[in-house]
DNA sequence: AAATATACATAGCATATCTACATTTTACTA
DNA sequence: TAGTAAAATGTAGATATGCTATGTATATTT
């Protein structure tokens, strides 16, 4: 299972693409995140949670009561505006992570090949 | 420039990256990373010496005091056996995340193409 | 002598995610 | 109908990472 370290800084991401996919509620965008990655990242409910609180604190969704229930009330949450220009930035954030990650690892292989690197 | 909260979690990876170039001290390492980053990641001072403490404590790098100086003594570093290892996983943590992130940014484009998202 | 570059280091802060715990409401079932 | 599971949300406190701010020491250049 992944480590919650790696995936750390991308929540709020992860979080604004399921809501692009509509409008939703935390037990729901939980079991879309586990679905979207075939059951390979289970997100704890609780950075879930904390994430909304921050996410909302910072502008980035709005919350609203749900009128249907199945259990405890649900809590609705949908994107606004500042939040899809922050999935943008973030995204691009993203692409530019990968690129300087990708480097070092090229230089990796570059001197892996040279020996077997033992000392 | 990219933000801290997008590399967080792979400062190691980064380090132990450059350290299979070869043993280095601090100063250099920092200057390898601009290099090889082609000047688009600067990494701070103080992140680079804490994730070295860090390392070190962890058994992932070892220090030696450099006998070359050209300003203030140099702590020089290289990596062990353990600090291989963590660099091996970090890599498939790294490969992990990669996939994960794409399937979500995947989603994205496939709603996004339907509408424009206002609402 | 002063300024600059080289080089390392610590203290304390901010933030994000985690562990652990707690609660409410509805549906099912024995 | 009592009990349990499932649906659903939430708080408090711990931990780790990277940050800002600050300080030190030596060598080279002006």
């Amino acid at each position: 299972m992944i480590s919650s370290e790696a995936i750390r800084g991308y929540i709020d991401l992860i979080i604004l693409c399921v809501l692009e996919g509509g409008e939703s509620y935390g037990y729901e965008i939980g079991k879309s995140i586990r679905e979207i990655t075939g059951g390979e990242y289970i997100i704890k409910e609780t950075t879930l949670y904390s994430a909304f609180t921050r996410m909302e604190r910072g502008g980035l969704i709005e919350s609203y009561p749900g009128s249907v229930t199945h259990g405890k009330p649900r809590t609705y949450y949908r994107m606004t505006k500042k939040g899809r220009g922050f999935r943008q930035e973030k995204l691009e954030e993203w692409e530019f992570t990968k690129k300087i990650i990708s480097k070092f690892i090229a230089k990796l292989t570059e001197s892996g090949e040279k020996s077997d690197g033992s000392h």
